[in-house]
DNA sequence: AGGCAGCCGATATTCCTGCTATCCATGCGG
DNA sequence: CCGCATGGATAGCAGGAATATCGGCTGCCT
């Protein structure tokens, strides 16, 4: 197909296609003369995903140019893959972090967890330096309680790393596996933030409700855990 | 203390200090005289508080300066608080969706998933439809097998969110209460995402070692023999 | 009392990002 | 064979977040 049509197709108008081409996030299409290029199904698909990615995902053009390139250059395992997209998403630091008294404690507590969860994460991933950085903004704030619930983060943040790493695992070719490792690490972010917000303001409601005397023991909804399974799984 | 002071104090720069007073995002000092005013504790306390939502949160001014004005309007109740405070973390969208066979779905499962689990959410929680917007891109993306985690995501939310929500309760006074509404709906995303990170990368290096045949039964921790091993994963 | 520094407010300028718009030569295609 | 879409390059624009500059004033120190 031409220009046009992978525009139509996409809903992305032509001059950000051209913008994408140029910065090098969509890959040229084929040219059949100096002035002619034919784009195939796999350039429409790319083109999703960097809305995807930039829309949904809040990341910057550059950081989706960088996630896009790891994507291309497979065949180096998922771990490589997930080390350079993990590395690519952290937004880059504008300002590097001040070395006072909390950002000291703040590095001491995140090595500290690694080694409480026995994890085995390699000493320059950067989002050591960026969960010490929260917790450095925690403590300078004084929000011990939020620290408290350290380890119940981790717990959870466990669990949901197996299932996501055991369902990239189940993808068979090594593209498909590539893009899980995005999907999963890019908007599953966006998908657990907005779960979170529904499931506070559930709570909340619920001990207002209650007479606001507390968090009171209300009947946990039936707790989902006969939640169907793949029901969600509605594969339209 | 004068405006000096509270720059160098806090690390922002005089100009940066009288922008967000421009901005609203802090409240004027004092004034003693037609150009001289005062500041307070409480206003270190505020700059703080907005480098940590613009910095660590990733919240825009404008977005920084509708928090923290739920702040300061205080006395209305946790929920009506977390309620706002939500309504202005939801990024505006700036394209509204387009009404496609995936949005229809996305929004039926929303629906679906909130009944299953028996969540009590208004119906303008704006989480709602950017639960469905990232619903809607897997969906366009075929990426089934993430959604298949959806009631997971879901389970693990819910446990940390009454974590969160007893957290907050526990707090005495009303502006610890609001501020930790803000604490756990901002920060505590950023916290979240790091930790999953971790997480992921320990659990992708503890199956990679394993051999690579699938995301085994690795024994659980203790595995700390230091971060030599991680190098070895380089597995073509 | 004199003077210098610091402060406040307002305006203007800069830098970055993510697109758009324009222009032009070219060659497809009816 | 001629118009119009295509592709490439350059320039422009809008919004966001600061940062710089300037004028007028006022403490405060001596």
């Amino acid at each position: 197909m031409r220009m046009a049509e992978l525009s139509a197709r996409t809903g992305v108008p032509i001059p950000t296609i051209k913008f994408y081409l140029r910065e090098g996030l969509l890959p040229p299409g084929e040219r059949t003369s100096p002035n002619q290029a034919q784009y195939g199904e796999e350039h429409a698909r790319r083109l999703k995903l960097i809305r995807a990615l930039v829309d949904v995902g809040g990341l910057s053009i550059l950081a989706s140019r960088d996630v896009l390139g790891h994507l291309d250059s497979v065949g180096v395992g998922a771990l490589e893959t997930l080390g350079k997209v993990q590395y690519s998403l952290t937004r880059r630091r504008e300002r590097e972090p001040d070395d006072d008294e909390a950002w000291r404690t703040a590095g001491e507590q995140v090595q500290q967890l690694l080694d409480r969860h026995g994890w085995n994460v390699r000493p320059d991933n950067p989002a050591r330096t960026g969960l010490a950085e929260v917790i450095a903004t925690l403590l300078r704030l004084g929000q011990h309680d939020v620290l408290d619930l350290l380890d119940r983060y981790a717990d959870s943040a466990h669990e949901l790393a197996a299932a996501e790493v055991d369902a990239v695992w189940r993808r068979t070719s090594l593209e498909d596996r590539a893009e899980g490792v995005v999907m999963f690490a890019v908007l599953a972010d966006a998908l657990i933030a907005a779960l979170r917000r529904l499931a506070q303001e559930d709570l909340v409601v619920g001990t207002a409700v209650e007479g606001g005397a507390g968090p009171g023991e209300r009947a946990p909804a039936s707790t989902a855990d006969g939640h169907g399974g793949s029901a969600a799984a509605q594969q339209a």
